[in-house]
DNA sequence: TTATTTTGATATAACGTTATATCTATCGTC
DNA sequence: GACGATAGATATAACGTTATATCAAAATAA
């Protein structure tokens, strides 16, 4: 097991100096054709590979990107960054991701390996109620930043998000037009300032059309939740005929329970999701919900992420993601 | 905008040297209880976090650990990852994931920065018909590595696989004993090794019961996927009475399909799936399934990847992780 | 011819750490 | 009081690159 190849090993094979052997590498600086050819046939024989830590350390470029999310698994997270990688892959960066898990404890443990790892930049969705340390702490070591979906309420950085209020306000006013009166906000989280952008849009359309019972139903994101909690609200609002879902997952869970107790979804309570995940479109029956563009939204991520790297001190900047209301098999007009 | 403060400025500020203010950063060496605390006060102050870049260059130590995996959004790599993370982050390592989204293309790249990262070790699912040139690379650069789900042909890594071949034999002799004689496998792609082991156990359950009709049947592992092959299926072998599928996703397709055509489940065609993702329990009817323990087998996988950073020369390798059955409401008695 | 530029290479220092060796007090021991 | 041991600090070099300055030889210009 002969040690690893530097670039000294690599120059005394091909018979140059180091800084010559560098040079050949990066294909920089002026070399003959001869010289060249010497050193990329040794580092060909002996498999160099720069080392990119004592590369970034020298020259101070960082040519890695991390992106710190709070739900791997989520697919709307995924096609974002297939759209992130695809972009930022393309000039010459790694893109790796942590998972936070959506748990401030992970997100810090997280974020102080990130920091010491010295990357080029941050790609993230903060945990829900991140603390200002944890803010600070980016801050201080002034690294290049992008939020998505969920800004920060301590600090200013770029940031990409959906048009929340817009997408719920359009959602909600359909209903209202299909003739649903007693219409609810389900799931989600209290704390999350996502969600009450999705409210306020809920509750301004209600409003607006002389409604004033806006109901918000607490719940976690997930599908197993919406079937249980489904029960629960309408136990406590039987009069229910229509909900807006904070995402689609729980509104899934919210059909499947509906379809348990032999109701149909659409034609008994109407339902909208949100996110627009692969299996909104499959699920029976389908699932009318709000779609986002996560693939356009990751490649602006990435494009947003170049602009602050290479111009660090210039003006904060924040772009919404327009949304889009698609009309499946859930909703129906009201009885 | 400060620069960003490092061991000099710090040892300044704190009124000692350089080598004293490193040692009580990590707490090793002598140290006066006096100086500890004036360094430590000035560190805070400063903000100051090592680079690990250097410290890494330095020590040889690498704190930090690369999964490259097919596909980041599959529910079972997301609780692999749980289970990884958990225990890497214990012991003081950051693990970052790589998507390869199954195409080799994607994975060469990102191995190729992978190895430039330096990072102390790789959990891998290689992607469908990896290249030995691939293998080779990492060989060269000798990076600990531990393969899952997917075994490499060229090369020996540490391996944690799944045991395949008896999971499907287990599942088919149940269809089999519940009277079933016209069973398909259902699903996968042709190259795939894994695959290749279920169908064998898929075969050998069929001989063992004198069956010689043995049809496997390729499509993509995803859901629209077995939504639109079920017909074709079905088409070309109506006497169909079961399917074992390749995974949970295709299998819930096929359901769907099923279900579109006024058939159900379990009565009309037995389905058995792979994974028992969460969505396997909540769907209309509940899918039997088999269930690995993607969580323990994260567990696993960071023990084994510690062994080896541990001690390089050690003999490789390879667990197998015992599968179960999960019947639920998909699997009935044939007709 | 001499002066000037260009070409192709190299020497040197620096990035921010940590490992190793070294050094001075102070302490304990007989 | 002489000696070795130890505590607590530091000097120096090294990890593998790249930026900058430098240099000799060849090419071009005056």
């Amino acid at each position: 097991m002969t040690k690893k190849p530097n670039l000294k090993t690599l120059a005394q094979a091909a018979g140059v100096s180091v800084p010559t052997a560098s040079q050949v590498m990066r294909g920089t600086g002026r070399i003959s054709e001869e010289t060249r050819k010497k050193v990329l046939k040794a580092a060909e024989r002996l498999h160099y590979v720069p080392d990119g830590r004592a590369a970034s350390m020298r020259s101070g470029e960082k040519r890695e990107i991390g992106m710190l999310i709070h739900r791997i698994s989520n697919p709307f997270n995924a096609e974002v960054i297939s759209g992130v990688s695809d972009h930022l892959e393309g000039h010459g960066y790694l893109v790796s991701i942590l998972d936070s898990r959506d748990d401030v404890q992970h997100q810090k443990k997280n974020l102080e390996a990130f920091i010491r790892s010295s990357r080029g930049g941050l790609i993230w969705v903060p945990a829900h109620d991140t603390p200002k340390t944890t803010i600070d702490m980016l801050r201080t070591h002034s690294i290049p930043t992008v939020t998505f979906l969920r800004q920060s309420k301590f600090a200013q950085f770029d940031h990409i998000g959906l048009k929340n209020t817009e997408a719920t306000y359009t959602a909600t006013r359909h209903l209202i037009e299909l003739g649903h009166r007693r219409i609810v906000y389900f799931g989600g989280e209290p704390h999350s300032d996502v969600r009450q952008e999705r409210i306020e849009g809920f509750k301004s359309a209600l409003t607006e059309y002389g409604i004033d019972q806006h109901v918000v139903w607490d719940a976690p994101d997930d599908k197993s939740s919406g079937v249980n909690e489904l029960h629960q609200l309408l136990k406590q609002h039987p009069d229910t005929t229509a909900l807006i879902c904070n995402g689609d997952m729980i509104a899934l869970g919210a059909c499947f329970a509906l379809q348990k107790t032999g109701k149909a979804p659409g034609k008994d309570l109407s339902i909208i999701g949100f996110d627009d995940v692969q299996d909104a479109a499959l699920a029976t029956p389908a699932l009318s919900t709000i779609s986002t563009h996560p693939y356009e939204l990751g490649t602006l991520l990435a494009k947003t992420i170049l602009d602050r790297i290479a111009d660090p001190l210039q003006p904060v900047k924040t772009s919404l993601i327009e949304t889009q209301l698609i009309l499946r098999e859930t909703t129906a007009p009201a009885t």
